[in-house]
DNA sequence: AAATTAACCAAACAATTGTTTGTTGATGAG
DNA sequence: CTCATCAACAAACAATTGTTTGGTTAATTT
């Protein structure tokens, strides 16, 4: 029995999980959900292909979990900016930031979250287009917070910053504006 | 003898080829290009899979010519829109009214152009995003010859309308605020 | 030392993919 | 009528896909 404080651990701790899911993530964000193979994957995280699968389910499920730490790790930036302001137009101007420079520069499971369309995955779009929306939702509320002219819709103001973001790793290049200056010429172009 | 004008068609003019190219710009635009195969475009077309090829050379070649058919569609509509106006502004306004209109109401074969994205079929990548560069010109000859504040940076303008309006698919239902009036909405915003 | 178990390998499997091949009936020209 | 050609069918092919299965290794527990 042993009263000894014994740890769970039976084997050392090598968790490669966290490295086939960062292998997952930076596939799935640069190259899309199916052009992306459980081979390459594997061949990424130095592991043969059956042996992700005894760390994930299925391709899908290594999607969603990556999916889902994006979500996480872009409304963590988003909250951390906008913590300290309190200017409505301030705040919404320190959460485009965040959101353009996660997206653009900083981790491939954000990118994820705006590269990989849940329409191309039907088996968990629904999901995943919900984790979307419920990290947008901070946008409406900080839209909301504005004071606008009346002829001025909320929604469409919205709408028409997040989809130029959303829109923005399309064209951007790394070479040239950073991420920071590209979403404050947004926001001064929408402030009326 | 027959020095009657004969004509070209040997054969009565079946052109089967349409029918498949028109089964294959509604399912790539709806489904996208990866989950849609030969055997369901074929379906949608009422032939069976190997007879594709005698019309195209590969599903690449399909995507590709549905991609500049759907191009040509959407320059005419704008150009159709843009004719008769002077004024910088409401030739903005017209083009945008028709852009949107003809992305969200109108074509199969324009909302090709927008839901798929060239990086999803590396083969042709180039040649894709060359032919859509190509029509977003005329975004950014309407720009620029917009009166703008010296602060007002006319890049940045034309990609916070253009991302905008490309993300529109996204989030726009058929049930709610017609694809004019979300343009007009748009420019409004813009219009200092 | 023996038993257990987490973590991975090696190899195959079944299904689906885009594509090719050989063939056939209809059509229009000579 | 004869014959060449168009346009499609029927069936298969090779490659790739996500996934499963059974065995192997090594660390941990008893």
């Amino acid at each position: 029995m042993t009263g000894s404080p014994a740890i769970r651990n039976p084997r050392r701790n090598h968790n490669r999980s966290k490295q086939v899911l960062d292998a997952a993530a930076e596939l799935f964000s640069s190259q899309g959900f199916h052009l992306t193979s459980m081979r390459d994957i594997a061949a990424q995280a130095k592991m043969l292909p059956g042996s992700i699968y005894y760390h994930f389910a299925s391709k899908e499920e290594l999607l969603l979990t990556a999916y889902e730490e994006g979500v996480k790790r872009i409304a963590y930036q988003v909250d951390v900016a906008i913590a300290a302001e309190r200017d409505p137009w301030n705040r919404l101007e320190k959460a485009s930031i965040a959101h353009l420079e996660t997206l653009l520069t900083r981790s491939h499971y954000a990118q994820l979250v705006i590269q990989v369309r849940p329409e191309e995955i039907p088996a968990i779009a629904k999901v995943l287009a919900q984790l979307r929306d419920n990290y947008e939702k901070r946008f409406r509320a900080l839209v909301d917070d504005l004071e606008l002219p009346e002829d001025v819709s909320s929604s469409y103001l919205r709408l028409l910053l997040l989809g130029a973001m959303n829109w923005a790793p399309i064209w951007y290049q790394p070479g040239g504006d950073s991420p920071r200056s590209v979403a404050e010429q947004f926001i001064r172009l929408l402030k009326p």
